[in-house]
DNA sequence: GGATTTGTTGACCAAAATAGTAAGGTATAG
DNA sequence: CTATACCTTACTATTTTGGTCAACAAATCC
């Protein structure tokens, strides 16, 4: 589990999706609008949205009005989950998961990051979405955010569709 | 804070040299040695002990019978401190450490991240040296990677000599 | 003093991963 | 039919990583 820009993106835009779900009268919230807001771009966090939607974090609905929503309740995806889900994992231990890495053995290296890299996944799998949003921090900067967003149409009118 | 090869090398080579830190009268363990018993790159593993060495967690001896001792004793080193000394920090938040990344005010991903990687860092200082030395399972493999290397020469004489 | 050993430093390099772009395709609303 | 918005693939540029080499400096041994 590695942190870096992309998972970075992902919880950003994740966190984005989690505070804007209920606008619009629960509306899907689209690409381009998470894409302005937080200052990712928009095609590559299109790649992104698509590995979420695939490890089952967020649905998504297609033509004009469509979006992403969250799959599961915040509560119900850990910050490990969203960063798992981009960040495809490229062997951390250089042994590909063998034993024998060493005159047919564990090497040493393989016995230190098994543990380290378990304890680092904890971490981050302790941490859910929800917590995240309610973050006073992280709600001040939303606040910020939405004041600076445009205010383009009206209230929406609530619609429900099926997911892809 | 990233778990990359360079970080664990350093790790493994450390914990190398603290389990034969009392080898052959204390004398100091060289590079060549820990090269060999960990399968790291030798001339690459000399530059990872230069970092090591200048942010002060090792002590080194040129010449014939040279080689490293730890400069602080084994409780005192941490993992992060290792990982810090070479994996030199690449700013991880984009923001260089500004706090004006958007709109003239902190952006989401700089809240959530810097409070992320802190969380990593402290898992990361609370284990130390000594900690994964006293390990059974790394234990076991060390004993399995003495018995392996060749006997080479009887034991030596104890010498003192002053770090570079 | 000279050869040898061992660490130190800098320049350099290749391969991989990352971050990002572009373009064509599919589904849906109106 | 057209505009919207997601989906997918292919491509590219840049950065980072992991690694090598050679020259150099210090210490020891003879």
């Amino acid at each position: 589990m590695r942190l870096t820009t992309k998972g970075r993106y992902a919880v950003t835009a994740m966190t984005d999706l989690a505070l804007h779900q209920h606008d619009n009268g629960g509306r899907p919230v689209s690409l381009s609008d998470i894409a302005e807001r937080q200052s990712i771009p928009a095609a590559y966090l299109g790649r992104l949205f698509a590995s979420l939607r695939s490890h089952g974090l967020v649905e998504s609905w297609r033509g004009p009005g469509g979006g992403y929503r969250l799959a599961r309740s915040a509560g119900d995806i850990s910050i490990a989950d969203m960063i798992e889900a981009v960040d495809e994992r490229t062997d951390n231990t250089r042994c590909r998961g063998q034993v024998n890495c060493q005159d047919n053995h564990k090497c040493l290296t393989h016995v230190l990051w098994s543990d380290l890299s378990q304890r680092i996944q904890d971490v981050l799998s302790d941490i859910c979405l929800s917590d995240v949003v309610s973050d006073a921090q992280v709600r001040e900067v939303a606040e910020r955010q939405d004041a600076m967003a445009k205010n383009r149409g009206g209230a929406a009118t609530v619609q429900w569709r099926r997911p892809c």
